[in-house]
DNA sequence: TAGATTGTTAATCGATTAACAATC
DNA sequence: TAGATTGTTAATCGATTAACAATC
């Protein structure tokens, strides 16, 4: 198989949930015409990506839910256990402490890390929470391969270095910060206000659009 | 000016947040090399991006950091006021309440709703909670241009349709369900489980090839 | 002036879409 | 068999990169 594109991925991200949604609803087969319709995109790029993972289909039928779901949980390795350290424990933090859906990937947030006293020495959403320096040492023994990243854009790249050094294989960096690892760590930049900006400009677009036709 | 793409609009994103952090710092030109390197991109690449916008460099000197900004919030639509409801005040809603980086965009929630008695009839992060029930009507009379859903993923498309009907003009869909809006409603999903896949599947292609080489 | 950087045209690359044969 | 859907090759489209002239 080779490597998926940036593209392919996430459509077959949508893919799996829509899977997952069928399964619920003891639906067998899905066509790519759905899917497409679902996703907005081409039903050409469906199949695809769906052969892309080395799916098939059944002519006049589709393409059966169960094997989708078996798939691209291989593919994307959902089906491993990880532990996770989430380091910053204000709001943003605290939420994903509390959010249980990570879980159904296999991610376990083990242990939460913050400099604020009033913030470490409890537990949030089950999670207890660690003063920050013990960051480094604690995520070694937790044995974490992620590292959640909630803290102000100011510390952000700091707490991202320690990671490293901790030895985590990917970032999910909810900062507004660039931050910079090394190549072979994964990062995903989850910038909230930047959705909102593209949002905001989606909206500016639309608004100039209607107002020129 | 041309409509801008996805793509570019992103990269702008980031420059407009790079602008801001130079011009807290005092910098007042930046180059497209040092903004390309910064987001892993070629320096022709923003270049181009900057001319999209209208914005022009100095030879020797680069790109006037004021002017960035200036032109990014216009062409962004940062410069307006505008009022947002929230439906769903569990962990992420009430995460979303407390968090104070809307603002600077111009974005002020000024409602939320929820379908449990226990949530609403009172406040969080300064913003009331009203029963879901009340919905269309409240966003109406808040004047809400923007809804936000954090509710879970079966209830998603009922609370977008009701946002719709109210007159919003944009979505911003933390659920993981895809919801339909209408052509003329700018709609944007920021699912954290699909950003969580994202990444786990960046972290297993680099193991990979880690593994080969 | 020399040199660094912008700005733009042309070339390349990859992703999407169109067309249509293969299959159940 | 007829018809719906998959699967794949070729064509198109758009985004990225290379090359180099223009500018301060």
């Amino acid at each position: 198989m080779k490597n998926l594109s940036k593209r392919t991925a996430q459509r077959l991200v949508r893919c799996y949930y829509l899977a997952r949604e069928a399964r619920a609803l003891g639906v067998e087969f899905i066509t790519s015409s759905k899917v497409a319709l679902l996703l907005g995109v081409d039903e050409t790029q469906i199949r695809k990506d769906m052969a892309s993972v080395n799916l098939e289909g059944v002519p006049r039928k589709g393409y059966p839910v169960e094997e989708i779901i078996n798939r691209l949980e291989e593919v994307f390795g959902l089906k491993k256990d990880r532990n996770a350290v989430l380091v910053g424990a204000g709001n943003l933090g605290r939420a994903l402490l509390n959010y249980p859906g990570f879980l159904r990937y296999g991610v376990r947030i083990v242990g939460a890390f913050d400099k604020d006293p009033q913030k470490y020495g409890r537990e949030v959403g089950g999670v207890w929470v660690y003063p920050v320096e013990e960051l480094k040492e604690k995520a070694k023994t937790l044995e974490a391969c992620l590292g959640i990243i909630a803290v102000p854009p100011r510390e952000a790249q700091g707490v991202a270095d320690i990671l490293v050094e901790a030895g985590v294989e990917g970032i999910w960096n909810f900062s507004p910060a660039l931050i910079r690892v090394p190549a072979h760590i994964a990062l995903r930049n989850e910038c909230l206000e930047s959705g909102l900006v593209m949002l905001l400009h989606e909206m500016e677009v639309i608004k100039k659009s209607l107002a020129g036709s």
